[in-house]
DNA sequence: ATCAAAGTTTACGTTAACGTAAAGGTAATA
DNA sequence: TATTACCTTTACGTTAACGTAAACTTTGAT
């Protein structure tokens, strides 16, 4: 008993996520998704819309594609070749400590908006 | 009694702020400050060294320099206007939402990199 | 006085991340 | 069968954010 695969045409990835088939089809050139064919056309698996979701939540950060290309290479690197452990440790240990940076920054920056807010609701009489 | 002032020149801001000369006459190209100057030379205050710092951290959250300059006149806005009261609460608001989704996506960052770890370091018998 | 370091303006070059347009194939539907 | 809605490739255009280079001035130090 085989049961039905799930699959997407580029157009619904587009609209689900907010973007161009464009978009898309240019992530497919930088190398961050490779969609099955049915002749011409792409056919998108679960797992690539997962790597396309990783791709837009890293754009919301401010990563660029070679940057979250990188983040799902990682994550797609299997226990295989164990000489690449340490180096994929310490790209763990940089990306944390990038995001712990900016969480500090948000933290930061929402703290003064509370305290701008304030100020012109003092503001208002 | 008058008391000292204190002042930056454009190279060591750049330094501090490890960034280069050109990229600081770029925001005061696109207006984001407006040093004083003594002959030629620019000469940054305190306020202007903030400003610079703020664009910083944008720049780290992934924000324009456009977007930059909108939150750092929306701290400048004084209670002057009180027509744009309204309008400054709406930023406020705009800009609170984009920052608590990154804070969320950078946790769910956060924890798939622990997750990763784990896997890979119990990977490394 | 001169030299090196830092500053200035002007202007063209570069890269990332798509946008936009043209020209065409395919598939369901009226 | 013809239109409509998507899909395809190819290719040139665009914007942001500086980089880089040239040519010149200013200034503190030797």
């Amino acid at each position: 008993m085989t049961h039905k695969t799930v699959t997407f045409t580029i157009g619904e990835l587009a609209q689900e996520f907010d973007t161009t088939t464009r978009a898309i089809r240019f992530y497919e050139d930088q190398g961050l998704i490779s969609p099955a064919r049915t002749g011409q056309k792409r056919i998108y698996s679960p797992a690539d819309r997962i790597t396309i979701k990783l791709i837009m939540r890293g754009k919301r950060l401010g990563f660029s594609l070679a940057e979250s290309k990188e983040l799902i290479e990682l994550y797609n690197s299997d226990g295989d070749n164990s000489t690449q452990h340490l180096r994929v440790l310490e790209q763990v240990k940089a990306s944390r400590a990038r995001l712990l940076q900016q969480k500090n920054d948000i933290e930061m920056m929402l703290l003064e908006l509370e305290e701008h807010e304030a100020r012109v609701k003092s503001d208002m009489n």
